[in-house]
DNA sequence: CTGAATCCACCTCGATACTG
DNA sequence: CAGTATCGAGGTGGATTCAG
């Protein structure tokens, strides 16, 4: 494929569609309770995260999933069991997370 | 260096941290029109970025210059004259936002 | 030119209670 | 267990006006 150029408008644009999708109080929280390939019950989220009420959770769950980053599997049985994981694009964000993490990190080394 | 273990909540405390640095409508926008080291002044930043307001051009530059991203460099002379530009760990970005990117483009190409 | 100060509409989030 | 419904407080961004 060609090598393509970027302005500064169109890099933002694309980096502030990814933010967009990351934004929220929760979503990150989440997001690295799923990493790995790991499944989580609607439940299991709920206790593994602190704070958090059912309606945030099911609202950032279903925003990432509209946006393609998780993915639901629904169990049908009584009773009910929901688990929720990363797609595989959902996993490809780890990279860009990491990038992030060491420059937070780098904060402390630097003063 | 030693090997750091990271539990999934310390490290979305760190990435959710840098990622509020980062929030808000403009910062992003502004933070491209800085990268490379360029510097550039209040008026031309208003210009350069269709729809921002004042309030939120300083606003946000302001928070990015608390937090250690930006820096301003003040001119004493009539006309005012202030310029913006990155401090050493707001170039650092570059890497990180340069991920997210590529995660982003990941997406058209997997469908 | 740079920036501070108001006023206001909107959206997000939290708490609570309820349903299949 | 998994999710929905509703209400209200608070924050955020936008328009406008004023000041150094």
């Amino acid at each position: 494929m060609g090598k393509v150029e970027y302005t500064a408008a169109s890099a933002a644009d694309g980096v502030e569609q990814a933010f967009k999708m990351l934004e929220g109080r929760w979503k990150l929280v989440i997001l690295f309770h799923l990493f790995g390939g790991k499944l989580a019950r609607f439940s299991e989220l709920e206790r593994a995260i602190p704070g958090i009420s059912q309606k945030m959770l099911i609202q950032q769950l279903r925003q990432m999933e509209g946006d393609g980053i998780v993915r639901r599997i629904v169990h049908h049985q009584v009773p009910p069991k929901v688990e929720y994981g990363l797609t595989d694009w959902g996993q490809a964000l780890c990279p860009a997370l990491d990038a992030l993490l060491t420059w937070a990190g780098q904060r402390a080394g630097a003063r």
